[in-house]
DNA sequence: GTAGGGTTAGCT
DNA sequence: AGCTAACCCTAC
């Protein structure tokens, strides 16, 4: 078998389809940009981040569109001073992490990544400036402003501007927010054309009215063309032809007397085609060995994170696992047409079961929709061990436990399912509380495979054939929520065990898997989001960013294939934001001790 | 870049 | 006050 027959039969379909959408809204996302249709741009953004919770295909090039997504989203919020991303960060400054992140990741030339810099730096004085806001236009000039000498020119005048608390200014006049997004858009584009996504190459093939004029030929080309996009889309067409092809010719063969199987015919194709070098059958019967190597993982998944056994657990741990896993707590729903994908297996409580939504809190502040997402994932990633419903604890606890549960799903990485910065005054938008900002955030995922040397690669990214192996983007979200206490009442905790290190440690693990899903550290605001920010501002300089399950699952996964020790590989490898190398070892060190690894 | 001890923030 | 996860510092 080949790798790429490997990879694609590692794949779930439901992998490779969300693959095929989010490249096609992606695809949408930025021609909504381009046709400044930012609603339409929101909303597809919106439908992204909500596709990427799911099991997806991690190709090469879906972190540098999710960059780009989170870089334009960035963009299109940054007149909005109230929102973030990325506390305490206003969207346009997050937006300079992402441009950095992103110059990282795609080698810009350092001149290109100055002057965007500098355009965004600019901009966000500008808005502060014409909102009023002179205090913190001077904080950025003094903390961003170039130095560079044609640069001092407008420095001087923002520092004029803001010290004499000039809101208006032919300068601040000159250059429209909708250039300047246009502006960024350009230098996207510049960086990473889209390639036109598989469905719209699909579709186009079915020669449906309105997507394109262009005849649907036969030519060898375009079979190669679209062999090519299937293949850089999942191998799926090529599987699905010889699938066919298989069916057919056992009809045919039978039908006919053919003594011939497939299989011989297929080795007397690949003989033919070797001498005659073919590209269009090698496409089309792609089942031949091929040395290549094999991907580490194909289309990792947050869920396959989650749930994928560790390869460094012990045996009694795997053990352990295996019994969680198993135990009466957990249910398990069938993702769908890959319900043998062990993905989705959501532990609920058992006394919880009888109702989703009797976890979360009235305050949800999720569409329905999101909701179960969030809900599946928070549980999915908690962990709770049986006994912790079994022990049937005191109503006090478990009235403690369940605010524990409704916070959870405001946090845990649950995902930027929950705000969205174009809608701030819809109800289901994140709402900053007027107390100060104790918002709850999570990180929300979209993992990614980019090995090391590019060896995942099998299906080359026509845009970006050597795109740098290693870039990550991260997604997260920051909920607040009125109706939840979060500053009156700190965050209830599972009650203290006073039991010895040694005796506590089941308890220990438990309340760790606990705190970790369910946020009930404050800080959990502190992270940035892939395309939804919050509105509103924390006023604390600093503060602990907890660690999330999410990215607690990365580190696992990243350990499980580098190795520990391997920490800054582990870093570039996955969407960590605001996380160093040092940060991983910290927290690897910290699961161990917890026994959550 | 990593390991490991020390410190601190944020909690009960 | 005590505990602990996250963070810091420093040697290698």
């Amino acid at each position: 078998m080949s790798a790429s027959a490997s990879k694609v039969s590692s794949l779930s379909d439901e992998q490779i389809i969300n693959r095929w959408g989010f490249d096609y809204y992606v695809f949408k996302a930025l021609s909504a940009f381009r046709d400044a249709d930012y609603t339409a741009f929101t909303h597809f953004t919106s439908i992204i981040e909500n596709l990427v919770v799911r099991p997806v295909d991690g190709h090469s090039d879906m972190i540098v569109k999710l960059r780009c997504m989170q870089f334009l989203s960035r963009i299109n919020n940054g007149d909005k001073l109230d929102l973030t991303f990325e506390e305490p960060k206003t969207p346009l400054e997050s937006a300079v992490s992402v441009l950095e992140s992103i110059c990282r990741d795609m080698s810009v030339p350092p001149r290109e990544q100055e002057r965007v810099k500098q355009a965004i730096i600019e901009t966000l004085i500008m808005v502060c400036l014409r909102s009023g806001e002179f205090t913190r236009a001077e904080e950025v000039l003094l903390r961003h402003f170039s130095d560079a000498e044609d640069s001092a020119g407008k420095k001087k005048l923002f520092e004029s501007l803001i010290r004499r608390r000039r809101s208006s200014h032919s300068v601040l006049q000159l250059s429209s927010y909708a250039d300047f997004k246009q502006d960024m858009l350009d230098f996207i584009e510049r960086l990473y054309r889209v390639p036109e996504p598989f469905l719209l190459q699909m579709l186009k093939r079915s020669g449906h009215p309105g997507v394109s004029s262009e005849p649907v030929t036969s030519s060898s080309q375009d079979r190669q063309k679209t062999s090519a996009a299937a293949e850089h889309h999942g191998g799926v067409c090529a599987r699905l032809s010889l699938h066919s092809l298989r069916q057919v010719y056992g009809v045919l063969s039978e039908r006919y007397g053919v003594s011939v199987s497939f299989t011989q015919l297929q080795q007397e194709l690949e003989e033919e085609q070797e001498q005659e070098e073919s590209p269009e059958l090698h496409l089309a019967l792609s089942e031949t060995p091929r040395e290549q190597p094999e991907p580490p993982y194909a289309g990792m998944t947050i869920s396959r994170l989650v749930q994928e056994d560790d390869s460094q657990l012990s045996a009694a741990e795997e053990e352990e696992e295996e019994t969680q896993i198993s135990s009466p707590h957990r249910i398990v729903i069938p993702s769908g047409p890959d319900s043998d994908d062990p993905e989705v297996r959501t532990p609920v409580r058992r006394s919880d079961t009888h109702n989703h939504s009797s976890e979360c809190s009235p305050a949800q502040i999720c569409t329905p929709a999101r909701h179960t997402q969030k809900h599946n994932r928070i549980v999915l990633s908690s962990d709770v061990e049986p006994e912790d419903h079994a022990t049937s604890p005191p109503s006090s606890r478990r009235s403690s436990r369940h605010k524990q549960q409704q916070k959870s799903v405001h946090s845990a990485g649950e995902s930027a399912l929950v705000s969205s910065p174009a809608h701030p005054s819809s109800p289901a938008s994140v709402r900053r509380s007027d107390r100060d900002t104790q918002n709850q955030s999570s990180e929300s995922e979209c993992v990614m495979e980019v090995e090391d040397g590019g060896s995942c690669v099998q299906h080359s990214t026509p845009a970006r054939p050597s795109a740098t192996d290693t870039q990550r983007h991260n997604r997260s979200v920051t909920v607040s929520s009125e109706s939840e206490d979060h500053n009156s009442s700190p965050a209830p905790q599972t009650p203290r065990r006073r039991s010895s290190p040694s005796s506590g440690g089941a308890h220990k693990r438990r309340r760790a898997r606990w705190q970790d899903v369910s946020g009930t550290h404050e800080n959990w605001s502190d992270e940035e989001s892939l395309f939804s920010a919050t509105s509103g501002r924390s006023s604390k300089k600093y503060s602990r960013k907890m660690w999330t399950v999410q990215e607690s699952e990365w580190l696992k996964e990243g350990v499980r294939r580098f190795g520990a020790g391997h920490w800054e590989k582990i870093r570039s490898s996955f969407p960590f934001t605001g996380r160093t190398a040092v940060n991983l070892k910290d927290r690897w060190r910290t699961m161990l001790k917890l026994r959550l690894v």
